[in-house]
DNA sequence: TACAGACTTTACCAATCAGTACAACTCGCT
DNA sequence: AGCGAGTTGTACTGATTGGTAAAGTCTGTA
């Protein structure tokens, strides 16, 4: 019938936020549907291995965006603590304080954590080491380097748990202030 | 049929455990039978309201838990540095170093969040006030106190989910090491 | 104009869901 | 022994689940 135009990658950032909303399992393919405007034949057409796969590309289109927009520049900036600033206020913008969830981090407390095992291991591995990296280019101890940063990312998480249990977005930035003023 | 002398207060264990490995939704009636051991009638005998009643009483059991074991010596001892280490000797038992998912924190990011939203805010608003109050007893000033006790509990949660995602304790264990070295 | 393949709609499937109803049973009490 | 309250197993409902299949419609190419 009509064709919507709909290449696979439109449809992700529609789904991303459907599971954002609903979780892995609150997002039904009715809800789905309703959310990206695609009717079931059409989304199984995109996504042949159902609602598993379409949470995969959901997982790949995150990590490809935290790839480019944070943990490359982490890496590879000249002024590491101008890359872990910057680090500080996207991830802000990007969660919008807090309102907005982490879905890796949803999934990790889900049962559905397993399914998906390796892409949240990598998400946080990889966030890690890559603000890891920045520190020591910073003038950290490689130890010290790796601790701060495993800190900085659990208490991200942390505060987008407090802040959604408490309702309170002011909770998310405070917490932010607090990170960015650890690692600088 | 056979009585399987269960009172409700029995069951309320199980049904945490049952929740926790599986979620709010994931928690089928069927897996909540099998878990508990008790039939389709027993269930809804003890908890007519179904599984959202059950979900509340594991929500109150656990407040309640906290609550005696962790917000009231923080309270009311007169030596707070030791209630606060008490704290995380306890925290890091009862989530046994990371392996045990917090209810609470993974109810805050699923979708079921609106329905129990007093009952999440509850557990850590007065976990917030209540390590606040030690801190303040500690000597600390009263914004400090509420800073740090706010940062203090979102890096447990932080912690849990960062544990959770790497599949590795030691990364919950290394958390509340430098939490409570932070807090004294 | 005609055909091929990409896309969409629709109806459908078996399985499972939460919840209900009720008979069958057990136990404490008299 | 037998009553009544409390507890449990079983069968059921109607709705919804993820997923399939087939028939249809559209667009680009030739």
């Amino acid at each position: 019938m009509a064709r919507t135009i709909a290449e696979r990658a439109d449809v992700i950032p529609a789904l991303a936020e459907t599971f954002r909303e609903y979780g892995f399992e609150g997002a039904s393919l009715s809800v789905i549907g309703e959310k990206t405007g695609l009717g079931r034949g059409s989304l199984y057409h995109f996504f042949p291995g159902g609602k598993e796969e379409m949470a995969t590309a959901v997982l790949q289109h995150i990590d490809a965006w935290f790839e480019e927009r944070i943990y490359r520049p982490l890496r590879q900036s000249d002024d590491p603590q101008a890359a872990i600033s910057t680090m500080c206020r996207a991830v802000s913008d990007y969660f919008h304080s807090g309102c907005r969830v982490c879905i890796v981090g949803a999934f990790a407390l889900d049962n559905v954590r397993d399914r998906f095992a390796s892409a949240i291991l990598d998400y946080f591995a990889v966030w890690k080491s890559s603000l890891a990296t920045a520190l020591q280019k910073a003038g950290h101890e490689q130890d010290q380097a790796i601790d701060l940063a495993e800190e900085a990312v659990a208490n991200i998480q942390g505060a987008l748990v407090l802040a959604r249990a408490l309702n309170d977005p002011a909770t998310f930035e405070r917490a932010m202030i607090r990170i960015e003023k650890r690692l600088l």
